[in-house]
DNA sequence: TAGATTGTTAATCGATTAACAATC
DNA sequence: TAGATTGTTAATCGATTAACAATC
């Protein structure tokens, strides 16, 4: 995302790699599940496991952090929990608000995984004047346009984009604006932010694309084992006639920009 | 992610990298765009602005599906979308269950995005009785006994997880069972699936902690611009029983464990 | 002590990027 | 032709991994 960079290291300016701090909550759930079922100590070997990941890769995650654990025993859980937690942040209290309150933003809502462990969602934003005045999951609904005062007033530092796409980057601009800093995008769109602002996002259409690339390799693997055909197709004319889809491909419906509900 | 590697590359066997099987859906996203306007050509330069990535990435992106563009003019967009599509996989139809209609089920289900570009639900699955049998969006609820034979009778070849972490890999050993090898799973758990599964994982946690972890960043940066101090801590004793959570955590509620709406 | 397991090193691998020759 | 822009190269950077010394 958009977090800067110091040259020489992709690291969190304290030293810990992207891809460490996005492990990280997973190693912490799973040291919850360990605590949950009464495990004083964890080995590497257990934790990776039960983390997904392999033991060499979790100790040195783990390692940015610092010497938690001990040789010849392994990790204290509830120790680790911490230490993650607060490296996390998550020992501090997150204000988050959601805007876009339709089936989607219902789902966030209702989501307990979100108030747990420091989100508290503050507001529920939508605008839909039908909507406001409704409560849901214990929070009212407000109108648009108090977005702005909402996030001041509840000192408001997550937002989260659960409107359609054609109205995201407006909410964005607005959420920037009011100080917003860290933002979680649901809208099928990519955003555009100041530097020192992050952005993450989660993005259904992204996700089965993905999947759909490798189940036709598995398909086109079992049905033509034999090497790739070359691939390589004649381009398309310079002056832009050429139109791929007489080659069978579907009409465009552009479906795919559609607006997710809100 | 089980999808296996070829040793010397982690490609996916045509010699796609998975970081850029992830992007391609992005480029779609933002062609389809300029198709909707009307744009019969794009540059590199302005295709990989509106997707948000750097051109030098876009065009090598590209190159590893072949030779699509037009030097000194750039990409036909109607061509282009059409191989991204036929690459992804889009130009076929995949048969898709969600399985647990609770309130994410529900967003799901509403989500336009989902049923365009190829992704058709054709079943809807919840463990609750008193569900079965309602409509949404256009598709009935099934109770869970009927998964398999709903697997086989519609040919589904993607599963979505929308469960309660408790039913989740349950759910995921009997998608398995019943030939299923592209799963999406929105419940907050590390699935276990046999080689030539893939499993994405939509994770509304993750992404919230790891916003946190900047955040936090951000602040200590405003409040404690000097060099960081050690942040070494005293390990725990090895008969684990320390506890971090006397140094100021939070008592461990493990409610990040809990369930999703299901 | 012997066994177990961490923390770290170093090699390897994959991804990103700038730069530019190729070529429309 | 001159200008524009792709496709590719090569350098760099970040992430992963196996192996093992350190040490409980």
């Amino acid at each position: 995302m958009s977090a800067a960079r110091s040259p020489r290291a992709a690291r969190s300016r304290d030293g810990i790699p992207d891809a460490t701090v996005a492990r990280l909550p997973v190693y912490l759930r799973a040291l919850l599940a360990y605590s949950e079922r009464g495990t004083a100590t964890v080995s590497s070997e257990e934790l990776a496991a039960a983390a997904g990941v392999n033991s060499a890769k979790l100790r040195k995650d783990l390692s940015y952090l610092g010497s938690y654990g001990t040789r010849g025993v392994g990790y204290d859980v509830a120790y680790l929990v911490y230490q993650i937690s607060r490296e996390l942040g998550l020992t501090q209290d997150w204000a988050c608000v959601i805007v876009g309150v339709g089936s989607l933003g219902h789902a966030l809502a209702n989501y307990g995984g979100f108030s747990s462990r420091g989100f508290r969602i503050v507001a529920l934003v939508d605008a839909d004047p039908a909507r406001v005045g409704e409560t849901l999951a214990g929070v009212v609904i407000n109108p648009l346009e108090d977005l702005e005062s909402i996030i001041a007033s509840r000192g408001v530092t997550i937002g989260v984009i659960a409107t359609p796409g054609s109205a995201a980057q407006e909410v964005c601009d607005r959420l920037v604006a009011a100080g917003v800093t860290s933002i979680l995008n649901f809208a099928p769109v990519v955003l555009t932010v100041p530097d020192g602002v992050d952005v993450r996002k989660v993005d259904l259409s992204v996700e089965l694309q993905i999947l759909a690339f490798h189940a036709q390799r598995k398909s086109l693997r079992e049905t033509e084992p034999r090497p790739r055909r070359s691939r390589r197709v004649p381009a398309p004319n310079a002056d832009g006639s050429s139109n791929g889809s007489t080659n069978g491909a579907p009409a465009d419906t552009g479906a795919l920009t559609g607006a997710m509900p809100g």
